[in-house]
Order: structure tokens, then sequence, then C-alpha cells
DNA sequence: TCCGATTTCGTCACACTGTTACGTTACGGC
DNA sequence: GCCGTAACGTAACAGTGTGACGAAATCGGA
């Protein structure tokens, strides 16, 4: 009983690769319900009865990103040497950022601490954090990074290639040659430091270490543990 | 000749202020030109003719992030081992991100490869990014970080900072004393990495390296040379 | 076969947004 | 006084995300 459907899978995939195209194109603030829907030949109301709303026709945008996350990392072959293999699972990071540069800032803005476990884009970073952990543990088990912990290497090594893709991104980095060889040096600099053991704490002389306001969102997430 | 102005420095700080007032409250999407300007008790007008457009309200509002920026580095006190001192500048960095959250995003997004070297803010980040070259080049100059270059070194390091201010704003970073010792860790293994002489290329084996799309500006920037 | 119930669709309206054109107001010089 | 001029407030325009509502299409049952 009732209508038959027409907002189906195809329509969803349609709409999904509009929205794409659209933001690869012309960016982010191009992408509107209205302008995405008309790219497809549908109404605004396909959208709003596939995704809810705007921003959950985004979050699929970002599972997107994630699955090629996912595949760029898993898709990095076992190497002997696991502190090498730790390089190309950054070089996979960076690779899947520019594959589509504008959607890895719609991906990582939809990362967040409150992250629903039930979301798929969810256990997507999951399993590539999990495949760098992976590697990292075989790092630890070698005694290669003495006294470190794989959360310690893992939000290290996720802090560096969100940093230096970001600033790629945005073109800070210069050319792609001078880029690639930032990543590498820095990369590298960052495997070396951690082959040494951590200094002790020894805290800084300013008062920076603890800000007058903090987020007041509680704390907890993926990587947190 | 001609009418009194009203829109004046006064107006102009107080717009700011209630824009940076609603930015940390309510967050981005909230800080439209109306409301700014009602908050003021002032019209739309004012902005146009103080700022030129929204974009040029959230410009000098980066703008005071980067201020902040270069105060918070230019603060922190020569040390005897410039390497410390580097800790000292990334807590500073930190420091800077965590006082105005919601700034930090809208000043990084200022920050392009086709920056106005007019622009106010390209000047601070510039000193900002100096004052930490200038300690880079402590380093350099005994030998600290053998077979770097100091924009090597720059770009390291901004790249990893910016990486966890990011994450940390984000949540993804654990409570404070978590995100704390994490960006201590980072920054220390970071270092200790510069210590050792860097390794031949030894080029990743996938093909990551050369990413398909890339995107068409052309290269250059501030941090570029 | 026809009708009513149910479900989905297309369209429209609402409250917003950034921005610009226009009429109004207040001042200085004559 | 008056006029030119500069800055002002207002209103309109095109565009946004989204909720409400009527129309269309399909089913089971009479």
């Amino acid at each position: 009983m009732g209508r038959r459907r027409e907002h189906g899978e195809q329509t969803r995939a349609a709409l999904l690769a509009a929205a794409a195209e659209l933001l690869s194109r012309e960016g982010r603030p191009a992408v509107s319900v209205r302008r995405v829907a008309d790219e497809v030949g549908t109404t605004t109301r396909a959208v709003y009865s596939l995704f809810g709303d705007k921003e959950g026709l985004l979050r699929a945008l970002s599972a997107d990103v994630a699955e090629t996350m996912r595949r760029r990392h898993e898709e990095v072959p076992e190497r002997d040497d696991p502190v090498a293999e730790i390089v190309d699972l950054a070089f996979g990071y960076r690779a899947a950022a520019l594959e589509k540069p504008n959607l890895y800032a719609v991906f990582i803005d939809e990362i967040r601490d409150n992250a629903d476990p039930a979301d798929p884009i969810f256990s997507l970073v999951y399993r590539s954090f999990d495949r760098v952990l992976q590697t990292v543990r075989r790092c630890l088990d070698a005694g290669l990074f003495p006294g470190r912990t794989e959360f310690d290497v893992g939000r290290f090594l996720f802090a560096l290639v969100h940093g230096l893709a970001s600033l790629e991104l945005r073109g800070i980095l210069g050319d792609e040659a001078t880029a690639r060889q930032t990543w590498r040096l820095s990369v590298q600099a960052a495997l070396a430091g951690l082959r040494q053991p951590p200094s002790s704490p020894g805290r800084p002389r300013t008062g920076a270490t603890s800000p007058t306001r903090r987020r007041s969102r509680p704390a907890g997430g993926a990587v947190s543990g």
C-alpha cells in the first residue's frame, strides 16, 4: 500500500555523485540542496527523504572520503621494516586527502569526539586508524619505539598527517614537489624521534599549559583511549 | 562637507567584539551580518562601510587571533636550550588556539597561499613564524638539527602544532590532561627526531606520491621559501 | 470495477542569509 | 537661507535550509 517510491538507491547515488562533483568543481559554498537536486533532475524533497537534511548529505559524502581513506590504508602492503611501512601509510593518508581536496575538509569536520559509533563513518575511520595501530604495534613489539604506547604514537601521527594535509590543501606547502618533500622529511623525522626514548616531563616555563578557556564538551572520543 | 560619520573606530571595535562574542558563544553559523549589527545596536550598513563585506569582518577577527598568536610567541622567553624553547613556543601556539577555539578555525581558513602581503594578518603570522625560525636557527647554528634547513623544520613544526590544535579543538585528543600530554610527547618526539640526521630518500612503495588530481592553484606562499 | 486508505512526491511558504540600490538625513560652504 | 555632498537607514533582490500541505500514485477490500 502506498505510492511506489522513486527516491531509492539510484537517486541516492546520483545525488551523492552530483554533490561530490559540485563540491570538487565549485567548492563547498556552491553545494546547496536545490542545486544538487536540480543537477540530478529531481526535487529537494529527494534529499530530505534520503538524507534527512543537508548535513546528512554531507555526512554521506564524508563517508565516501572515509572509505577512500580506509582503502588507501588497507592496500598498503606489509613490509619487513614496520617503520618504513608507517611512511607508506602516511603517504596513503596524503593520497586520500589529495584525491578529493574539497571533500577532505568536510570529512574532517565530521570527525568529532561525540561521534556516533553506529555511524558508518565512525567504523571506517576506526579501521584506518586501526590499520596504522597494527603497524605501530609491530614497532613496539620490536622495541623500536621505547617508552611509547600505541595510542601516544597514534595520536602523534594522526596530528602530523592531518596537519600536513590541512596545510598542503591550503597551498601553504608550496608546489607538489616541495610539499611531497615536506611530507617525507616530516614523517621520517617523526619516526626517528619515536625511536628515541622520551625525555622526562620537564614542564615548559610559560603558563601556556593551563588555558583560561576550555571547550565545555565532555572528554572522550574515538582516539582517546 | 557631508554628513558626520558615526561608523568610526568605536563602532568598528564594538562590531568586532560582538562578532567574537557571538562566535565563541554560539559558533560560526550564528554570526550573521544582521545579528552582529543588531547586537551593537546599529545597522548592516555599518558592517559594509567598515569592513566591505562579511568576509572582511571575519578577516578582521582573524587578525585578532593572529595578534594573539604573535603575542603568545613573542612573550616566550629566551632559554639557554633552544630546543626546550621550541617546546615553549609550541605550547604558546596551543594557548593561542585554545584561547579562542571558534576563532582559530576562521583564522586558519584565512591563511592561504595567495595571501596578500599587505594584509595585516600576513605580517602578524609572519612574525609568529619568524619568532620560531629565530629559535630554529639557534638550533641549526649549534649543530643540533644536522642536515636540516630552517624552512624544513619550520614547515614540520607548523604542520604538527596545527594538526594538534585542530584535533584538540575537535575534542579528539580527549580531556585536557590527555591532550596536554599528547602535545608534550608529540613535540618532544618531533624535536628528538630533528636531532637525528635525515635518512636517505628511500621512496615509499605505493604510487601514493603522485596523486591523480592536484589543485590547479600555482605554487608559492608564505611558508614556501 | 470502483473506492478509500496510505504512502510518497512536488510545490509552496517561511524565516533566514549576504549584498546592493535608493531615498533620506545631516553636515560644510556660499 | 540654500545647495552639494557624504554617510546614513531601509527596503528589495536573489538565494539559502526546511516544514507544511495538497496532489498523485499505489494498494487491499467491496
